[in-house]
DNA sequence: AAGCAGAGGTAAGGTCTC
DNA sequence: CCAAGAGACCTTACCTCT
């Protein structure tokens, strides 16, 4: 029996079809826009702000990017990731939502459950997408798939009023490239024997794990299209890519995927970040820098707190304003999740990292995860550290 | 005593994804 | 001049222990 899986992803925001519309910038509030009905025809409708009084992308000022847009806006070239600057000159007229996380999660809490009272082997892949192993779903192998395919898509619109798109194939890789023909609202099924034909035309970049780098590469030695890929020498590939990537490459290209849907995965670091409206300078603006190193630290302990983790690996990561990283770790003998604990560690590792630049984003994080009650005892003496102590007669820098 | 292999941990950087 | 945030995983290097 084939297995079958399916890559949904949904379209967030269809409410808003027919304008341009960007989200992304700033902070405020907009439940009630976000939960508006396609038709607007509820009764709660009165409450919410017309979109039309949001401001303009032109006459947006700030740092960041665009989170999602319509297709309207997506016309004028204007994509998930892009700054909101160079959206501004591309689309000035897209109107500017902010993202309203909250109820976001909701929605994919709502998108995920509907999945799973049907089809119970689901993998999550973000706030958005799933995979699904349909092998052992009743119904699941009828016409390909698709039957069970229809009848997610459709409850997914009547628990959420959303859209997505489903791609079913016998393995996950080919899934997901499957789900990508026929969005935002189709179901499309890919066979064994489509990949000549439907997927060897592909650029390499729809392969999920080929990225700008890997595209850039793979195009630099006159690889384009997935069929190319699928005609090299394994050898020649892994001479280029090293043992793992190349080998991996030349499988993919072959449609060739046995990764399981993983329904249960634990965490393996929480962090925070976050980008300055304006860069700042280590020394300069020590006491600004402070206060955001400590509410990062404290915002990480939150998290790892109220999920119930403890963390021994505390990291920094650092941009500078030419967008250059450094990152710096230090592992404790005990696990934490104490915020002082935390912000003390850090400021150790951010002891050891260049602060001539200026900087445009910090970050903090906590790696080496256990559980909480699941936490093996610290070694009885503690093992020296190739991490040198700080002198106790430096003043913090930050 | 020195050297080596392998496992496992730590650290830093990089790539990719949604 | 412009390029978020959070997380996973990979590679390389180095260290320690056996």
């Amino acid at each position: 029996m084939d297995a079958f899986f399916a890559s949904v992803e949904l379209l967030r925001y269809p409410q808003l079809k027919g304008l341009p519309v960007v989200i992304g910038g700033g902070r405020r509030k907009v439940d009630e826009l976000l939960l508006r009905g396609p038709d607007g025809t509820e009764e709660r409708e009165r409450r919410f702000i017309p979109v039309e009084d949001f401001p303009l992308l032109k006459d947006y000022v700030g740092r960041g990017v665009i989170t999602t847009a319509t297709y309207p806006a997506r016309q004028f070239g204007v994509g998930s990731a892009m700054g909101m600057m160079k959206a501004a000159r591309l689309c000035p007229q897209a109107i500017v939502l902010p993202v309203d996380f909250d109820e976001v999660r909701r929605f994919s809490r709502l998108f995920k459950s509907t999945i799973t009272d049907i089809a119970p082997v689901m993998q999550d892949r973000g706030v958005d997408e799933v995979y699904i192993d349909f092998t052992d779903v009743p119904g699941g192998q009828r016409e390909g798939g698709r039957v069970l395919a229809r009848l997610i898509q459709k409850s997914i619109f009547d628990v959420t009023g959303l859209t997505c798109s489903i791609g079913v194939a016998p393995n996950r890789l080919l899934a997901k490239m499957a789900s990508e023909f026929n969005k935002p609202n189709g179901i499309s099924i890919v066979y064994e024997d489509d990949l000549q034909t439907k997927i060897w035309p592909l650029n390499v970049r729809k392969i999920n794990g080929i990225g700008p780098k890997a595209g850039e590469k793979l195009a630099g030695l006159g690889i384009h299209t997935i069929g190319e890929l699928a005609a090299q020498d394994p050898q020649w590939l892994i001479a280029r890519f090293g043992k793992s990537s190349g080998a991996w490459m030349h499988r993919v290209a072959w449609g060739r995927d046995d990764s399981p849907v993983v329904t249960e995965s634990e965490p393996v670091s929480m962090s925070r970040e976050t980008t300055f409206d304006r860069d700042l300078h280590a020394v300069r603006d020590r006491a600004e820098l402070s206060a955001i190193f400590t509410d990062l630290c404290e915002r990480v302990a939150g998290d790892l707190q109220r999920k119930g983790y403890v963390g021994k690996t505390i990291g920094i990561k650092l941009r500078y304003d030419d967008f250059k990283i450094a990152t710096r770790d230090q592992t404790l003998d005990r696990y934490t999740q104490d915020a002082a604990t935390i912000r003390r560690t850090a400021g150790l590792c951010l002891k050891r990292v260049p602060l001539d630049r200026k900087l445009r984003l910090l970050g903090v994080r906590v790696g080496t995860l256990e559980r909480v009650g699941e936490v093996p005892d610290g070694p009885p003496e503690p093992r020296a550290s190739r991490v040198r102590e700080a002198d106790p007669h430096t003043r913090p820098l930050f």
